[in-house]
DNA sequence: ATACATTTTAAACGGTTGTTTGAAAATGGG
DNA sequence: CCCATTTTCAAACAACCGTTTAAAATGTAT
């Protein structure tokens, strides 16, 4: 519409291609077709599409976060539950909408495929450029958990995020399936409400799993 | 070492590389190289990638499902709880080892890549031909958990898979986070019996979710 | 209108991808 | 031993990738 916008463009068409179809997958090519602008013009704004992938999630980032906080403050008022601390993620994650229909969803699916994509340079950025909000994580859950430890904790939070991460970046054929098999549409806003008592329940767990010889078998290995 | 094994040289290299860099991310030239094999040997023996893709899975699958069955018929005959049916999982896990050292780990997170990678055709091939011991695990887990629906024991299944999933194929990036912050080897088999309870509680987690009207906030959507 | 800086554009660069080709080599049975 | 089948191999294929180039277009201040 307005000439301006060919960074905006070029990151709009890329935030959803990223989170379609990955990094490493999504062409400039594609992108530029998308956002109607010439292909050059990633390399002339952005530089590289190393430096094009940090700027779209650098975008939501800095909406996200300044809203986490101020959520997290108000939980750190209270004595915190763990419910408490993960129902302070849905506003910030939902305050990204105004970017967009999806962006909800596609900034979760980033957020897993920084780690799980070779984009290791992605999970360096955040935690440099926001490690003050994340200590206030780590400390409000160590608080609300005062039981584990905190190995048990840091796996305890992947294995939190990989819950999301996974459904958010599977939900197209999952939606299919869903919708095959009881007819259910599966908006991110009910997967969040479906996973928040899941996470929740699996933090809260008392068992300090107790290694489980459940039959020896040839379970023997490099631990 | 030996002669005619063109074809196993080609699945173990593939093996390996797929679980670490993803199917897309993988080129047959690497294959072929760590193979110690001619590049054209690929689509002589599989015909193309995505057969070899497939080829990699069956194999695997060959091994896992019967064993699997074997575990699900034993829990099947007492009155199964939740935990009883995933360890089932465990011993047909670990028995993958004997194609290779991390073969356990690799299996996993071919499994998820088949998800979230754009490998529709994994998906479909690992339920029309188990399909009989799929349907098994979710008449266990119904039965294990009489008061929950079925699309919500659907959503909170692949919670789990999610949370196992994420945490195995960014192994490498947590490992060195664990190691780093408090030297801890992450091991497939100490994350598996770590997320076993993690999973189990979340399975087995009583709330309905009561849709939390948190803050009505910006949160009507598509729903 | 002139001069300068910014932005857009088409074209090409070198490199990698999966796949195909056709001849050489190896293999195995009569 | 010989012939036919199977397997290997180097080379080339067309298609795509991120990036660079240099000229054209546009915008802006004098």
């Amino acid at each position: 519409m307005s000439k301006q916008n060919t960074k905006v463009k070029i990151l709009e068409a890329a935030e959803q291609l990223f989170a379609e179809q990955g990094f490493n997958h999504t062409s400039l090519r594609e992108i530029t077709n998308e956002a109607n602008v010439n292909l050059a013009s990633v390399n002339y704004h952005f530089g590289s599409k190393k430096s094009l992938i940090q700027a779209v999630l650098a975008r939501y980032l800095e909406i996200f976060m300044p809203v986490l906080k101020v959520e997290l403050e108000k939980v750190d008022a209270q004595t915190p539950s763990v419910e408490d601390i993960l129902e302070a993620f849905i506003p910030p994650l939902f305050s990204l909408n105004k970017l967009g229909k999806q962006s909800a969803k596609h900034f979760t699916v980033m957020i897993g495929r920084g780690y799980s994509e070779t984009q290791g340079h992605l999970r360096r950025y955040i935690v440099t450029e926001y490690e003050a909000v994340l200590k206030l994580i780590m400390a409000l859950f160590a608080k609300a958990l005062p039981n584990i430890s905190n190995q048990e904790l840091f796996w305890r939070l992947h294995f939190s995020l990989g819950a999301l991460v996974f459904v958010m970046s599977s939900s197209g054929a999952l939606e299919e399936i869903a919708m095959a098999d009881f007819s259910e549409q599966a908006s991110t806003q009910a997967i969040v409400h479906k996973v928040v008592p899941f996470i929740a329940a699996g933090l809260n767990s008392q068992t300090n799993y107790p290694i489980n010889q459940h039959s020896t078998d040839q379970i023997g290995g490099s631990l």
